[in-house]
DNA sequence: CCTTTTATCTTTACATCGTAAAGATGAGAT
DNA sequence: ATCTCATCTTTACGATGTAAAGATAAAAGG
């Protein structure tokens, strides 16, 4: 759509840009870096998010390329680059966004929930929901290898869905859970909640829970399953536990 | 920069121009003797997968291209597409030579324990073990999209790691796990387990629980971790469950 | 034995990608 | 108004997946 100026580079003047000056690098970032306001375009940093929001939940994981971002912005190829670096910075930056949306889904799922029963169901319920209407914006948050957590508002996000899980899990278990000692059976709970539905989800976001489900009652949900996850009884030995 | 013999992926130093007889070539497989390879090689397509496996845990999963594996094995960069079709065939290929590697493993592990207790944590052990031991060839049969499990040798594989694990679960439960019919506690229980040991693996390998491990009391390990998670008493509510 | 066929491997070609670097543009400062 | 420089565009390059055509050797058929 629009303007498809596919130009393959045959070029026309072909001057040879190879300079032999030195030509160092332009000052990546003047110590001042306060590139918030929008400049001559509006704003295209936060353009360029929406843009690969849209681009991922259109043609998934692969087809989200720097260029193809660009051209959903309808800006140059190399547009991206100067807000975001490289290509890890443009998906560290939308996860950083997932993430966000991510925590406020839980809160507001928490917070909707009145029986203690339904409190507890409630976050994994929303976790799993959240990755099934935005299963790129999940995939880009925890199937991606090419994340940078050095960066802050990456950080700061996925620090605050930790903090939202360990919390939800000393609610449960009516204790304190501090910032920085954990007892083994506290770590315990809390990787065993975080890995139960993190599990249950990459597995149903790759289909490889349709086994299962369709050997299942007629017409139980994946929503279904995860109830009777976190609820039945455990009979026999282990696990789990 | 310059023309510095630009090593394009021309493995075979130049071409042979015309066969003069020499001798007849045994070309049956030498069984691990370094080829000088001909025209025909023996065996290409298990080559190829092994050049593909070393690939993967030397390069990473970026690392592993058409091209770069074609090029470990020393045939041009065309030469897999007969083989395998193409990437995601090869992909599929190599995951399923990880499935068998990976079944094999949770056998052995199986078989060598005795107690209970150990029957029962040796299959989730050696899981986890398996992971961190190849964790390229784990990313491949978990992580990537790119998996066509309609190829017969793939969705054997596959299968059989679900049958074991449902059938592992069928034994602590003691229960007769049907072929085609599940009741809902069973299948929560098979998924449960998956989930659980699949995200802790996936949370582990991708460092996301460096942040609970640096909390617990000095030295304690992953495997630990683990235990815990698959024995420690469930204080609170839930989950889980 | 010689020719033909066929499966295998190589070359060549092309579109696309990420990224680097130079050129163009326009907003704000001097 | 001119200058400066962040922003955006153009151009270029190497790498990748894939398709198609060419080359080669092993097998098949006379």
């Amino acid at each position: 759509m629009g303007k498809s100026e596919i130009r393959t580079e045959t070029a026309r003047g072909a001057r040879t840009p190879r300079k032999t000056s030195s030509a160092t690098r332009p000052a990546r970032r003047p110590a001042g870096a306060k590139t918030e306001t929008p400049y001559h375009h509006g704003d295209l940093r936060e353009a360029l998010l929406q843009a690969a929001e849209r681009v991922l939940e259109r043609d998934g994981l692969s087809g989200l390329t720097l260029r193809a971002v660009a051209r959903e912005a309808g800006v140059s190829h190399a547009a991206p680059t100067h807000h975001f670096g490289d290509l890890t910075g443009l998906l560290s930056e939308l996860a950083a966004v997932g993430f966000r949306q991510f925590n406020a889904a839980m809160a507001s799922a928490c917070d909707t929930a009145t029986t203690p029963l339904a409190r507890a169901l409630a976050r994994p319920k929303a976790y799993v929901a959240y990755a099934q209407a935005h299963p790129g914006m999940y995939s880009i948050m925890f199937r991606t290898e090419r994340l940078d957590y050095s960066r802050p508002s990456l950080n700061e996000a996925a620090e605050a869905s930790f903090a939202g899980l360990a919390n939800a899990i000393g609610m449960m278990r009516q204790e304190q859970i501090s910032e920085d000692s954990l007892t083994l059976n506290q770590g315990a709970a809390i990787a065993r909640a975080w890995s139960m539905v993190h599990g249950f989800t990459m597995l149903l976001l790759d289909g490889r829970l349709e086994d299962i489900l369709g050997r299942l009652p007629e017409g139980t949900t994946a929503e279904r399953l995860l109830e009777a996850m976190l609820t039945a009884p455990v009979t026999g030995k282990l696990p789990g536990p």
